[in-house]
DNA sequence: ACAATGCTTCGCCTATCATCGAACTATGAA
DNA sequence: TTCATAGTTCGATGATAGGCGAAGCATTGT
């Protein structure tokens, strides 16, 4: 039964990151996950065998999108009965709060604060928010040179975009991506504000008192 | 989550069998699905939780339906899903195989052979599809009155049709109800066709050899 | 060739949840 | 009242399947 496939959390996880019509690859939804690439191997397979995605190998990885419109449509519409009774969100994601707080999503921060910066750089106008892609205004290019002395040469690659949008796996909206999340965070670690936690493997960020003030100051919630 | 609910077997019963738009009570559902009165309680409390069906109370039934539109469309496209993919038919319903081929849905025959004789019915114009509801047709009177004794007065009740299509829980088909399903079986018990299984609460219908030569005769598969 | 990365397969463990028996409540009928 | 039926709640059980560690391909890069 097709339900049953949507029905797993992880899955669901799965399926919600790759509704945007991006394909993503195994690893990275095993990340969105928050479950090991062993885990999400055996649930795309499942989900292949039910048709809802459909692989395209590329290299070495491989790539997951939505088969087509009409499984998006199929999820729309349960997300829309699901939102109607708010019975959604069950509560999947990580145990660990300091890793819904603040994590590293490959190489940006995600979490809670991630979605909080996202939240303010958008409602300063210091991005904008263009079809799919975000891109960066003038003013977020004066404000990053004059806060965080970040260059716009620092943020140009030959591939990846300067901004991109990335769904946050616990919060479930977006957070910064792009080589500007990537700076971002490399410069937040270089200001000792946070660092990624000691274990290894751990997605952990932990903000140092400091860090987390300075943090505050250019990216916390404001009430106007 | 919503699809976790449409994704156990059960609860998939007996959303299938309110998809009609009827109102079932709990226990009809319970047979539907194949369960237990208290599991069928628990479920439906999660399906009536999660917003998918609506009770209503009426003296000691409780009358359940689907709760709008909104949810037998995603129901149907859960199933269009299902259907392209060949990955429905999780065959959840009974094992035994005596109880797949003949059984007691309240007071008529259900199960493979059940559906076989609608099947037959329809085929041969006897019965006609009019809009929701089964009606007989004069040569079906005719039929019925030749090779079964059986006569338009004994099938007219006030409340009860006279036909009517049930689900068929196995087969995923419909099978015969309403007043004429009733009175066939009473007359295939009669002329000792078939006898309700001795095991107290057993839904099987055990058919004799000569009952169900008989029986083929008048409801077989004509490959015509 | 070798190593590194992405992904899969295998096997075991564990938690969830469907299921049923038994007992209880509620409504209706005699 | 007493009985019968419809439905629920509770507790115990058991099977399903999600999860991860370890090891195994496969592809790319050096």
């Amino acid at each position: 039964m097709v339900a049953s496939l949507v029905g797993d959390p992880a899955r669901a996880n799965m399926l919600t990151a790759l509704m945007n019509g991006r394909a993503l690859t195994a690893s990275e939804l095993a990340q969105e996950a928050g479950i090991t690439p062993q885990t999400a191997s055996s649930h795309l397979s499942k989900l292949e065998a039910g048709g809802l995605v459909a692989p395209e190998k590329q290299g070495r990885h491989r790539y997951y999108r939505l088969t087509d419109d009409d499984v998006a449509g199929v999820l729309e519409g349960l997300a829309g009965l699901a939102a109607r009774t708010g019975h959604m969100r069950v509560r999947t994601g990580p145990k660990d709060p300091a890793l819904r707080r603040a994590r590293i999503c490959y190489d940006h921060l995600a979490g809670d604060l991630g979605v909080q910066m996202l939240d303010s750089l958008r409602q300063r106008q210091l991005v904008r928010q263009k079809k799919q892609d975000i891109e960066l205004t003038t003013e977020g290019a004066r404000f990053l040179a004059k806060h965080l002395q970040i260059s716009p040469d620092m943020l140009s690659h030959p591939r990846r975009p300067v901004c991109k949008a990335c769904l946050d796996w616990s919060e479930r909206r977006h957070h910064l991506a792009g080589m500007l999340g990537a700076t971002l965070m490399q410069r937040f670690a270089e200001l000792k504000w946070a660092t990624r936690d000691a274990t290894p493997g751990s997605r952990v960020v932990n903000f140092t008192r400091i860090g987390e003030k300075q943090f505050a100051a250019l990216f916390g919630n404001r009430r106007d």
